[in-house]
DNA sequence: CGTAGTCTTGATGTGGGTCAAGTTGCGTGG
DNA sequence: CCACGCAACTTGACCCACATCAAGACTACG
């Protein structure tokens, strides 16, 4: 296959010493010999935004870890509506390695680099690897309390309420500046909307009122400041 | 503590070789080794409905599998309102080994009887023994795959949808009878609003319309007759 | 300079929440 | 045995938060 002429699907090789994700990810417990037998059945890939890491219904033939990006997990409902399930960032990993097909789709939100294993080898890996295997249960639980707490969002909050605790997560993961945070909104209006459950009008609505209040203000669009982390968690809903 | 003087928590014992959920609980894939390693740190524990399992906030001393019975968790605001994240059956893994605290309760929705391990030993057997390791990180991918189905549910399904999806998959674990299933409803309407995100009076309201189109039969409140899970299905939305 | 994508804003409609009343079934006590 | 209280459930009337429909502003790009 030939890689170069795909466009938005590029390969590039990084050592996994000198990895940005070397300490958070799927592989951050493993000893150094651990890591070469991992770094034996890794290729790393870009994925420019929009394009489709791994299909609904299929068994992804990869799984992997996320080295830089966004990527957002959807699901669709058979006439169209789509909810997205999943937001995962550096260091977080994607798909299953069991033999299970994962339900959903995953698609880089933002231009993607991810560190990929081959499912099937990567799982026998896992299996013979018990700091491999720690790991990733510990990330999945991180993972279920995450989609927990979306579950409370998404059944119980009104559509303000749903609009900070999203800007509240990003500015969690934000660069502070004297007492605010920098947030750079990796997401589109509707791809917020599509996370919150709401419509694009709605998100759009809710953020101009939570600007003219001054619980956040607007550099472009793409891009706020939030001046009071604690303000915003209060329009948050606590 | 004399737990004979507490009302609705009672011990009992049972050999594992006996146990009604040997074959799917997280002891499922050990060897007979194991499940004696198991067996010594292991107390059987009957809750009465509506009794608190685990508490939010705290770190849980105990983990356990659900042998009988049903199980919610139930995340909080701060102003009361309440959002079911988690309905758990026997078989079900409750609570976190790892150090993190629970983020919710879990609370007996009918009576329930536990089979118990104390945190930390089950902790540090869970590091020493990859078949009971493994197969909590199936159960909870499995779980984190429930979650997400919640949260297509909650964010884009209507209130008709979301009444019949929650029946619908009630009526999967019901026992058939020519065709139909005969569903026992473990939870209340005020806790099937909660876990849908509902008000009581719509789920009411819901489930008398899919009556009246013949989607379902009601014996009494708390049991229904599914005439056509394919009919259940589409007024589920696919 | 035109077209397309993103975002905002306004007008209107509706699904489900809120409030209120009533029914049923059950356990308790007279 | 019935009277009472309570919890679960149902049903109706009304209302509002958010969806829908529509239009327009802004930017990026060929």
């Amino acid at each position: 296959m030939d890689t170069l002429a795909m466009p938005g699907l590029r390969y590039s090789h990084v050592r996994c010493c000198s990895c940005p994700i070397r300490e958070r990810a799927v592989c951050s417990q493993c000893s150094a010999e651990e890591i070469t037998r991992l770094d034996a059945i890794k290729t790393y890939r870009d994925y420019d935004a929009g394009r489709t890491i791994l299909n609904a219904g299929e068994q992804a033939p990869v799984v992997g870890s996320i080295v830089r990006g966004v990527v957002k997990l959807v699901k669709m409902l058979p006439d169209g509506r789509s909810q997205m399930v999943g937001l995962l960032f550096a260091g977080d990993f994607v798909g299953d390695p069991s033999r299970r097909a994962v339900e959903f789709e995953a698609i880089a939100a933002t231009p993607v680099t991810l560190c990929l294993f081959q499912r099937e080898p990567f799982a026998r890996l896992l299996r013979e690897t018990p700091n491999l295997e720690q790991r990733l249960l510990d990330m999945t639980l991180g993972e279920l309390d995450a989609a927990r707490e979306m579950l409370l969002t998404l059944g119980r909050k009104s559509a303000r309420e749903k609009v900070a605790s999203f800007l509240l997560s990003l500015a969690g993961r934000a660069p502070m500046k004297d007492g605010g945070a920098d947030v750079a909104l990796p997401l589109t209006r509707a791809e917020i909307a599509e996370y919150l459950g709401l419509t694009i009008e709605t998100v759009s609505r809710q953020m101009t009122k939570l600007r003219m209040e001054g619980v956040i203000a607007f550099e472009d669009p793409r891009a706020i400041r939030v001046p009071s982390l604690e303000l915003l968690g209060h329009a948050a809903g606590g």
